[in-house]
DNA sequence: GTTGATAGTTTGATTATCAAAATACTTGAG
DNA sequence: CTCAAGTATTTTGATAATCAAACTATCAAC
């Protein structure tokens, strides 16, 4: 591997770890101390549209639906969040946020915002564009499921 | 917020979950079946470099003493570590990687390796000084802990 | 030597997670 | 129409990660 690609991963490393540490601690704050990061990430999937059932939550977090039943337990009892079973379909449960969840949503959507905006204050336009070129080719790697395969070849 | 920002944000945040995912499932392999995605972190984290003691380590990953502790007891019991008491400060344990736990190791960084070289194939010299710089500029501002302060302004 | 600090371990509680079993409901075949 | 198979959710039992606080052992320094 050359040096670069060695700084490279270095910097990256270190960049997750700040954005996920920064974002566990930022989030929760002394109005929302009584829920953890994870809670606040059920929030953000349950969103504020239509309202959506369990099993699609679930999908959209990557976790089985009874992890999330379970956790949306203490949601539900602080009042962040209502069950409602569907008339149409008495096995379906909708999820959706009370106006404490909506508040706690828009307070973490503002989190994301403020990060965003501190990050690229100080880019010029092309490194700004590099970094986006970049990112949406990670992405693309990555959904193409292509990274076993290369695990194979080191 | 502008569309850019937005945007950003949105490929930030799937790209956070892809690694993140993709990162637990394809460093756990069949030779490395038995140990955790947390378990591997702690590997990489001890290093192959001078011992370590374990508060370093803990301070390092960002937890505390005693979870280190509880969680080194299995690694230890599976063979991928190895714990010394220092001889000059008998308080002290020093953490080293058998050759078990530095295969794991290798095998940790290999998927980094492979990421990084997927990610940065295509961007020619200019475009990957730039993501460089780019991301050293968002390193230094995590470090210097102005997010804290830039979220209460919002 | 006694006392206060330091390094690490242990303990008890909480939370996240999964797989599998259980419950409640729907749908389709006959 | 009914019963079997399938689906949505909840419950349960187990494991792992985590923290704070109590505990043990050692060091340093007075």
């Amino acid at each position: 591997m050359n040096n670069k690609h060695g700084a490279l991963n270095e910097v990256l490393v270190e960049l997750f770890n700040h954005v996920l540490d920064t974002e566990s601690k930022a989030v929760i704050t002394e109005e929302f101390k009584d829920i953890s990061n994870n809670d606040m990430h059920i929030i953000e999937a349950i969103g504020i549209r239509e309202p959506r059932n369990v099993s699609q939550i679930a999908k959209s977090m990557n976790v089985t639906v009874g992890t999330l039943t379970v956790n949306m337990n203490s949601l539900e009892k602080k009042g962040y969040i209502l069950r409602e079973r569907s008339t149409a379909d008495k096995r379906v449960v909708f999820v959706t946020l009370t106006e404490k969840g909506r508040k706690a949503f828009f307070h973490h959507r503002d989190f994301h915002k403020a990060m965003i905006r501190a990050a690229v204050k100080d880019l010029d336009q092309d490194e700004m564009n590099a970094l986006m070129n970049c990112l949406v080719k990670l992405n693309v790697f990555f959904k193409s499921g292509k990274v076993e395969r290369d695990m194979q070849s080191e």
